[in-house]
DNA sequence: GTCTATAAAGGGATAGAC
DNA sequence: GTCTATCCCTTTATAGAC
């Protein structure tokens, strides 16, 4: 029937899942191919081996990432929107791939040429405009002084932190899953908060 | 002689340096008795298992961390200093051994019993006396209204994360490995400011 | 305590039937 | 395209000599 999945979209979208949502580092071919409800052979027939699935499904996280991440911030909306949204964005996209982010740092970290997504053609003359609408901002006194590296770094550490370390701080602090939800939901604000500000 | 270490802390303490300075997580018991100089049978001698040694050092050096955190937030300083030092020790410590946070936030989405070390009993006390001093700092209009837990987190995400994520910021600014010392250095005033709002 | 040799298990990969 | 059976390699773990 023509409505069903192709065997190998299949395969990448459990694959997705168990690694990302699940957060199952280590999986093997074998409980990939349980997942999917298909035959372990068929892995190796579709991606030739588990290292080649593994850098597919993994690359295409990554540039999906990035790609939406930089969309928002070429946006021809005022600063403080587009980094507001920017922020809505990363936490909706690590919400819906918890363990993305650390996956992409335990990576990288054994194979840094796999990294050339996070560095795109454009992006110099992104940071080109972005920079001189910071420096805008800081000149209202609505930020406080600091560079581009930093002030971007500082969002993602925020945004992207409390999903990599979620069950420490869920120890640290005695908070149910429910509760850790709701506090994840609530950073949205404070973060915008800490970055931005008060107009006194 | 006496001044020899003995084998049994030799293959600890080079099994910390393999796992938390140089990243290497999938490390096998051949590689870490090579990097020890010992025989790898001697592993098994003094510790059984891989996963018992792997534990045993994994647990020592996050009891390590929270306990010398702990010593900084109990101190009768001022709490801005308190939080300077914080910060200082902080990412003092993630330089030391920068794979860390990785390892425990990995290791512990697989074995959350193993966490109870992030939540000992004087905590609740630590944190009742913080949120006063916190309090009082919102009060002087020092810092943004918040909750001590995001602001805990707030600190703990812009110290850590650039750390766990430094392949990808050097990747997308196009730092090298000096420059990128010299940014981590940078911010332990960048986090100081961004915390505590400059009196005016 | 330290070594060598070997067992035992787990998982990736391929051949070949259907 | 999909399955079963099998091979092969890596790595952990142990037995036993020194």
């Amino acid at each position: 029937m023509s409505g069903a999945i192709p065997t190998e979209d299949l395969i990448k979208e459990t694959a997705k899942r168990v690694f990302f949502q699940q957060g199952h580092l280590k999986a093997t071919t074998q409980e990939i191919a349980d997942a999917a409800g298909v035959n372990r052979a068929l892995i190796h027939y579709y991606f030739r081996s588990r290292n080649l699935l593994f850098d597919r499904v993994l690359q295409e996280a990554m540039s999906g990432f990035m790609h939406k991440v930089l969309s928002v911030l070429e946006a021809e909306t005022p600063f403080q929107e587009k980094i507001g949204v920017f922020i809505q964005t990363f936490i909706g996209m690590s919400a819906e791939f918890p363990y993305l982010q650390n996956f992409i740092v335990t990576e990288m970290v054994k194979q840094p040429d796999k990294m050339t997504v996070f560095h795109p053609q454009h992006l110099d003359e992104v940071a080109k405009k972005l920079n001189e609408e910071l420096a805008q901002e800081i000149q209202n006194n609505t930020v406080a002084p600091t560079t581009l590296e930093h002030f971007i770094v500082n969002i993602m550490s925020l945004c992207s932190y409390p999903f990599i370390a979620q069950p420490i701080i869920q120890t640290i602090f005695s908070l149910n899953q429910a509760a850790y939800q709701e506090f994840l939901q609530e950073r949205k604000e404070i973060i915008f908060k800490i970055i931005f500000k008060e107009k006194s």
